[in-house]
RNA sequence: GCCGGAGUGGCGGAAUUGGUAUACGCGCGCGACUCAAAAUCGCGUCUCGCAAGGGAUGGAGGUUCAAGUCCUCUCUCCGGCACCA
């Protein structure tokens, strides 16, 4: 008997698929169309990961199986392929990122294609690509007209060693993303992005997507909504007011001082008494090397764990608490923040452990006072209820070579000036270092060449900006892209999307790295372009799910420092692409980590093997005819059923164990050519190769991927006999076996006729007995 | 600290959602085939016990005819957020 040569095999259906173009999708027809996405690679140097092959294996099988059952599917690729690790390498070889690119979407696309995944390879795209390049630069643009993409000078969070602007989602407890730095604040004018503006709609509507609900919580914990109050303060002898935010209200009478952030504007302002007002600091030296302190201490200082409360006194000043009347002190300390709420809170230090904290520091009154009505008080004060977010608008600029330009023309006369449509896209210029400049600019500010240019406004001289775009852009619309990928007058043809994004897409998996932030740019930019009528849904998702880690063996993190790194491409080679797919889905549940093992694949090609070895069975021409029969019918049915099931909830693990179990059954029972090229469908999306070569052994001339996925009898699945347990008080004691239409009281009559129940039951009383229908009988005694 | 998720054999993990705990796979042991090896096949593999039986799902209680599953307390691990008023 011929082994299974996956070598072989594999690579004639490969080529064989690539040229009949099964996989291409077609828009448009009458059918039913399904959208499976997976977030595209970043393509490192690295080359593909278990990890991919992970999500990408999950999403082919779902596809697969939907375009069996007759959708018509779309099931794309590409690359999202500008960003630090490209650059990187490209300023430590010289070599040109998009020539890094090209090398490194070469060997990631060989390897996808070794791997048999139905990807539409002509729709593949590349956020580095002009053509591209200009569709991102074009929806920014809209942004800017729109007022939502806006220069700021901001305090931002500075990577002294990148040397670039981090977004706030860059910065993990205090250090670099990237490198694990230290992270300084830096005053820095930016292009933002005013993503708050969605804030409300983001939280909201995620009440009309189907997202797992931990993801659904990680977005509305980042959005982080709440709802309070605003309620001013006077300010003794003067005209300013003191405006708090606060969640409880309901406790101001508790309030026995009120702190502003240090870098409240209000502090300033106090620092002398203007000529209506009689308050003044009194201390201000005090106050301003307070304030200068707070400015240089990294965040990391700041959040640190110990936090021990700091803060002083603004003396001469005080504010009146408008629900007593009472005179309270005022101060300022960096554990309020400015950039939430109002910047300045009324501190309850019966209540609030922070103002507790502070206020036995500072030796200030903490007083117990009965609790009121928020909403009563609120407005009893003359305040309002307010909804606030965490959420802050998005950094966008980057001062860095490998990514979008910003495509914004300085001119002195006319500010602020886009990059007129058609010259778009704006594109990087060739460069010798990418080195971003010592004073933190992009290494394309000293391209003057580049920069130089005229004002498309006023034609005079102007400067171009030499920002760039963070890598967020490109994967926040190019779901959008893959609907009409080649098209040179939209991003896509509201034809192609009102076919393909109907409903959003149909279901998106990834990884739980991307559940927050990439997620979230995404929806705003897709709720931006539904608000301009350019896509058909304010959701750009109907269904995300996510899948776990892999870890390498010992359930450690794969590190190429540790050296405990597994490369597909090896599997693949030793043991098949199939065995490698089948192995991914079988190695635990898809949701959670998983700990890789190499011992363990054998079992993934072993259950291959057999079913190899029945294939050149029932094929051989002597094979013997096989009637299927009854129990076979029911046991088929059931797993069609199970099999089913189990993929749309993507228990992939238990799919693989029921057709493990059934064709260890089939090998020892029976072989009928007809159960067995069922049993083939049902495992094809799984394992692409082999089933497609067993099934054109046994005759069959077209493609087991444009089979139609086989239906399951409701019918077929009932057994006409029941085997269930029998339990004398609660333990089980012997089995029977009954008809499954038998009533309740001929299964009572029955199980104490049964010699090894009489034993059990002996001679006690019989209290109840308990039938569960189908399932189980309990006696009590 | 807050919000999620999870603790089941030597290992990865199943369990129809309250109904026969340990399916399936890996590993290990024994046997068959073979000159031999590989591959394959068969049997065994939670634990105590010769057996009949008993005990086990991180730990302690509880509800129930029946608990891995529900409730209370508690321990451990993983992920996310973190001075957000």
């Amino acid at each position: 008997m011929k082994n299974y040569d996956h070598k072989k095999i594999e690579k004639k259906w490969q080529a064989v698929w690539e040229k009949s173009k099964i996989y291409e999708a077609k828009t448009g027809g009458k059918g039913k169309s399904f959208y499976g996405l997976i977030e595209f690679p970043y393509p490192s140097g690295a080359g593909l990961h278990v990890g991919h092959i992970r999500s990408n294996t999950a999403m082919d099988i779902i596809t697969r199986k939907r375009r069996m059952q007759g959708y018509n599917v779309l099931y794309p690729i590409g690359w999202d392929a500008f960003g630090l690790p490209t650059e990187n390498y490209a300023i430590k070889t010289g070599i040109q990122p998009a020539k890094v690119t090209k090398t490194n979407t070469d060997i990631f696309r060989k390897q996808l294609k070794s791997v048999g995944f139905g990807f539409d390879w002509s729709r593949e795209i590349n956020t580095t690509d002009p053509a591209y390049v200009k569709w991102t630069q074009w929806i920014f643009l809209q942004m800017f007209k729109k007022d939502l993409a806006y220069k700021k000078k901001t305090e931002i969070n500075w990577c002294p060693s990148c040397k670039i602007g981090l977004a706030n989602e860059e910065v993990v407890g205090g250090l670099c993303d990237r490198c694990d730095g230290p992270v300084v604040k830096k005053e820095k004018e930016q292009w933002m992005l005013a993503i708050t503006k969605y804030a409300d709609r983001l939280d909201k509507d995620l009440d009309d997507v189907n997202y797992l609900e931990k993801i659904k919580i990680q977005q509305r914990n980042w959005i982080g909504k709440s709802e309070g109050s605003e309620i001013e303060f006077k300010i003794k002898d003067s005209q300013d007011k003191i405006k708090v935010f606060t969640t409880r209200a309901d406790t101001i009478f508790g309030a026995t001082y009120v702190v502003l952030a240090p870098e409240h504007e209000l502090v300033t302002k106090l620092k002398s008494a203007s000529s209506v007002d009689g308050s003044q600091i009194s201390n201000w030296k005090e106050i301003e090397n307070y304030i200068k302190e707070v400015k240089d201490k990294p965040d990391m200082e700041r959040t640190a764990e110990d936090k021990v409360k700091t803060g002083v006194e603004l003396k001469g000043i005080k504010a009146i608490n408008p629900a007593n009347k009472e005179e309270i002190s005022v101060w300022i300390a960096d554990y309020v923040l400015a950039t939430y709420g109002t910047g300045a809170i009324m501190a309850v230090p019966q209540h609030d452990e922070r103002d507790r904290d502070f206020a036995i520091k500072f030796n200030l009154p903490i007083v117990d006072k009965p609790l009121v009505d928020t909403k009563e008080i609120t407005y009893k004060v003359g305040g309002k209820i307010v909804t606030k977010y965490k959420l802050r608008d998005w950094v966008f600029s980057r001062q860095r070579y490998w990514g979008e330009p910003i495509p914004i023309i300085h001119c002195e006369k006319c500010g602020y000036v886009p990059v007129p449509e058609k010259d778009l896209p704006v594109l990087l210029p060739k460069v010798k270092s990418y080195v971003p400049t010592d004073n933190g600019e992009s290494p394309l500010a000293i391209i003057s060449k580049w920069v130089n240019t005229t004002c498309p406004k006023c034609k005079g001289k102007a400067k171009r900006e030499t920002d760039t775009m963070p890598n967020w852009a490109g994967s926040s619309w190019y779901f959008l892209r893959y609907a009409d990928p080649k098209n040179k007058k939209e991003f896509a043809s509201k034809k192609a999307l009102n076919y393909w994004m109907k409903h959003g897409v149909d279901w998106y998996n990834g990884g739980m790295e991307h559940t927050t932030l990439h997620l979230l740019y995404s929806r705003f930019w897709h709720k931006f372009l539904y608000d301009l009528k350019l896509v058909p849904t304010s959701e750009p998702y109907m269904k995300r799910t996510s899948h776990g880690m892999i870890l390498a063996e010992g359930g450690v993190k794969m590190s190429k420092s540790i050296g405990n790194t597994v490369d597909p491409k090896d599997i693949v080679a030793l043991y098949g692409a199939d065995t490698l797919r089948v192995y991914e889905m079988f190695i635990g549940p898809f949701d959670q980590s998983v700990a890789w093992s190499t011992e363990s694949i054998i079992g993934s090609r072993r259950f291959l093997d057999k079913i190899w070895r029945i294939g050149q069975k029932v094929a051989s021409p002597d094979a013997f005819v096989q009637v299927p029969n009854k129990f076979f019918q029911t046991f088929l049915h059931k797993t069609i059923k199970k099999i089913e099931e189990d993929i749309e909830s993507m228990n992939f693990n238990t799919a693989i164990s029921s057709m493990m179990i059934f064709i260890n059954e089939m090998e020892k029972n029976e072989v009928s050519v007809k159960n067995f090229k069922i049993f083939l469908k049902i495992l094809a999306p799984f394992a692409p190769h082999i089933t497609e070569e067993i099934w054109s052994k046994l005759g069959e001339k077209q493609s087991i991927h444009k089979s139609s996925w086989p239906k399951w009898d409701k019918k077929k699945i009932i057994n006409d006999t029941i085997t269930i347990a029998v339990q004398v008080n609660g333990k089980v004691r012997t089995e029977i076996t009954i008809s499954k239409d038998i009533e309740d009281y001929e299964v009572k009559a029955l199980i104490l006729k049964d010699i090894k129940v009489l034993e059990w039951v002996g001679s006690m009383d019989i209290k109840r007995i308990i039938y569960v229908k189908g399932r189980i009988v309990n006696i009590v005694v």
